[in-house]
DNA sequence: CATGAATGAGTTTTCATTCAT
DNA sequence: GATGAATGAAAACTCATTCAT
């Protein structure tokens, strides 16, 4: 009786329904994404939805909440493994992008919400969203405080290092599109993480001390 | 060009009803938006609407054009201006945001349609994007001739200036409910010019050619 | 073109849409009515409902305001046929029996409205049933004053009036029933308006002063 | 009648549960009633419920039933102390309003059932309102015979007495909001009792043969 | 006896779009 | 050009009831 996975009905219900959830709002937004198919692709009966997570804001409320809770989690780790300035400031946007890697439709759902003015953002989640805009904030301070980093708006940096990540992340979506009809330079091929590099230096660049 | 009979009754009905719809389809996106909401803003019958536009798509795509429109023209004003690459590059951010201060809904409808991966975006509006994303290669191409900019992905020189900044656009609108929660640099009360400008500077710096 | 009956269209779908839905409320209540039925029997999609009328508890207010607006009338039509307090406060009670012959309805979907606490009740309904009450009252205060009356409660009077007269409307629904299975006597084959009487005589002889 | 292994566990899981959806039906009907939430008021599990009793109509069947039954035995122990026709018309109102005391929430149900036709009305109530009924025919009857009753309708006697009780329970709970809206005169502050004795005090007055 | 999970058939409400006048 | 009315398809959410364990 005592068997290692004993977890008898349904491994998680929850999970599955959590992870098509998350899909579809990427895709469609909270609006247009359909109840419906958000069971259907979770293979569950649309009532077992609410019986297991509640209405449709909960449903977008637990999604995001999974989701910065883990970028959350990331950088945490990622700050515990140096205390060097310039590479924990790089750890940043590098955890980020392990994140999206995971469920690479984090930046869309994201992005979506935060345009929407964020009208289904739980309280948690901004709690965990400030969390990592504060960690930008400490890195930065400690960097100048160690004379490796020109004093500059903390907030700037963080948003042009995310902001332009999961700007670029949903704009890639559209570059085939674009590449159809107008000509793009071969650097637009670069993937997000190229790209997310190259702001990187660009922001290094431009904040760390000219050395003379 | 010039109508015989320039139809005298409601001067402009047409743009009333692209004002209208800018800003719903800003506020609540294609979807959420409602027909009859722009019709009633715009003060126009909802038969009219249909009957001088066209469908919600037809809608959508003329307001989007004529934004995208504008922002390329108020770039290739400003290319107008100056052939120095550093101040040329700076002209970019700074076309956007006046095009921004004219119509502060712009960010919101842009970047929503971006994140909704570009589904009613019609040809001319990606055509013009190009342009602008081309001017700002030829713009760095040229700095780089000259000596006074080190090779940098284009690409992703321009997600970085233009992306950040709508993201930062948005992003403001969430700041009073972070601030209610997390605290917040004061640094995080700059605008988005200010938030533009401090991108653009780092930027710049980022690519500019050490001096030595 | 200036003909007599002009109205185009729908000479008053609101009209067949509160008769509709005043039937049905009546007979399920509230919760129990669909408004898919509703509009089936009224004879008119569902949507032009809501476009004519609102949603459900709109409906229901519209409806029950109209029968109660419709009682109040009969009754103050009824007060300025005489003065003498015996004949006014017989009319009381027939004016409420005129109203329900014109809809017989009217007891059941007022009974289950009062039963269920009122929770739909607008307040102009209230409003028009506290004139009715006070009218009772101020009849009753009339035959004391003329030494016609001896004082009673005049609440109670009314409840016992009216209430007796809705009780026995709903309660009529059932005999049948009962018939099939108790022994009912002959008496109990009588119609509202001659049950009505009786009770009507009973409370006159009740309240009225002894002669002697 | 007697069984050997009655029943240990859970001494009255019926109990609650009669009790539970006695209320909740008197509250919201049978259609709004919840069946989950009289189990959880009941505090069982909903598929005990189904267990226990059966489904939402034998729940309803089965609290009608009790109650109703209830009501009869107060009315026969009141017969068998006296056999005076005005006390023991008068024990009738009384006897109710015992029940009622025991159960406040009694004719707020019954007359929900009433008002809806009695579609879940089971035999064996009907049979014991019935008898009840019966009761006051007798007592009528009896008091004609002995020379105390001017012969009137039994049925419309039963019905002002039971019916303007039931409705003045009803519309009891009402008597806030319309106090809070028209001005009510002093005498509507009484409570059911009064209420019940001054009906009781004007049918007898109206039935009592004229002593002269 | 007891429980959590499952299901399917409703039910209210909304909306883009069109049509008669 | 302008308007009120009409329509049909969808979408969120609910609930009585049952089943596996």
């Amino acid at each position: 009786m005592a068997t290692t996975e004993v977890v008898p009905t349904t491994p998680d219900v929850r999970e599955r329904i959590l992870d098509a959830a998350g899909q579809l709002f990427a895709e469609h937004g909270f609006g247009g994404a359909k109840v419906d198919e958000i069971a259907r692709r979770a293979g569950v009966n649309k009532a077992m939805l609410y019986y297991h997570v509640g209405d449709k804001a909960a449903l977008f409320a637990a999604v995001v909440t999974a989701h910065v809770g883990r970028v959350r989690a990331l950088v945490d780790e990622a700050m515990a493994e140096s205390d060097e300035p310039r590479r924990r400031l790089g750890a940043i946007p590098r955890a980020i992008a392990r994140a999206v890697r995971e469920h690479p439709y984090l930046p869309q759902l994201m992005l979506r919400e935060i345009t929407a003015g964020g009208p289904n953002l739980p309280e948690t989640a901004i709690r965990q969203i400030g969390e990592v805009m504060l960690t930008t904030k400490r890195v930065l301070d400690d960097g100048v405080a160690r004379g490796e980093f020109r004093p500059e708006n903390p907030f700037a940096v963080h948003l042009m290092l995310v902001g332009a990540m999961m700007f670029m992340a949903n704009a890639l979506r559209l570059r085939d599109r674009f590449g159809a009809i107008v000509p793009l330079p071969p650097a637009a091929a670069a993937d997000l993480e190229t790209l997310s590099e190259s702001v990187l230096a660009t922001v290094l660049d431009g904040i760390t001390k000219a050395r003379n």
